[in-house]
DNA sequence: TACAACTATCTTGATATCAAGATAGTTTCA
DNA sequence: TGAAACTATCTTGATATCAAGATAGTTGTA
């Protein structure tokens, strides 16, 4: 079971535990503290192409939803929330600040006048589809330095885990 | 190209994108869409272990991160938050929570008297002794679905993905 | 119709976080 | 020694988030 690899920050915090802490198999550590890792400083990096557009993470979150659901880019604030996986208190701050902005508008929902629809603006469409663009050619960049074959790995072995974690999705029984 | 696993919410994203912006290469997005999504499931998962003991989960950060340290459990703010990867203020902050709490207390350092040591006090080490046990129990409940090949795979991809995303660590030039 | 149960959204209050700057102690070097 | 540069920590003000509850509209059913 030898690497090649040189041990990073995880194989450290794994070489703390198993000094103080002999009793416990720490290995599962390996796989979801680098997974963690790996999550947090790729946030960092994409942060940076949202920036230079003026937006954060969340500003572009929630355009891209909206966008990628085609014309007329118009979804109701719960399939937002429940999408982006955050709280309806949260969508209705972020909903204010965009409203704001000028990037999206409310309109009366005809179907329930519960509530409203949250549509994408003029001005909203054409900077979520320019940030896309650099958003998209910063992941290739950045994913670059690994080849086709890792990737494919890389990806098959998170879809694995994905739908171990993913509650219930897509079952049968 | 063909896979036998069930689509998945990143799937249905990249979907999205292939109708509305065909002009887009967005395969960078299975990969980074799978990593954020996996490793927001993660920490809820993890957080239910945690809350069983009443902490948070940058309570247990900071008490595991001292308590890896070894005896006698001490690091200056500066190793804590750099560590952690958060910054000072917010480090001052999580320190007066757990000194509020009994489970850090601060003492003077000896070598630079502008700052203080963090130090886990005797409750807060029986706390994190016992916390880690059940946290490293549910991740091994957690990772219990993947076979070992496929758990060894997926640590050796994030292992890589990790050594292009970590700033600078570990090279000779 | 009318009422109960349900649902969509917003409000409130608390907390965690960050960026930028303030404060105080240490180090370097002439 | 003394002053400048540096460093460690804390403070301040703004923002994003959540949990819980409030409000208003819809649906089912007698």
């Amino acid at each position: 079971m030898s690497t090649e690899r040189q041990p990073d920050a995880v194989d450290a915090i794994l070489n703390q535990w198993r000094r103080e802490r002999p009793d416990l198999d720490v290995s599962p550590m390996a796989t979801i503290g680098r997974l963690k890792r790996c999550s947090a400083l790729m946030q960092r990096r994409l942060d940076e192409a949202f920036s230079a557009f003026g937006l954060t993470i969340w500003e572009f979150d929630v355009l891209a939803t909206l966008r990628r659901a085609g014309a007329p880019h118009c979804l109701a604030p719960t399939a937002l929330f429940s999408t982006l996986m955050v709280t309806s208190g949260t969508m209705t701050h972020r909903m204010q600040r965009l409203e704001a902005s000028g990037w999206v508008e409310r309109v009366a929902n005809p179907d329930d006048a519960r509530g409203k629809l949250v549509r994408l603006t003029p001005a909203g469409l054409e900077l979520i589809d320019r940030a896309v663009e650099a958003h998209v050619e910063n992941e290739h960049r950045i994913l670059a330095p690994l080849s086709a074959a890792e990737l494919n790995t890389l990806e098959t072995s998170l879809a694995g885990l994905l739908a171990v974690l993913e509650p219930g999705k897509d079952r049968a029984d």
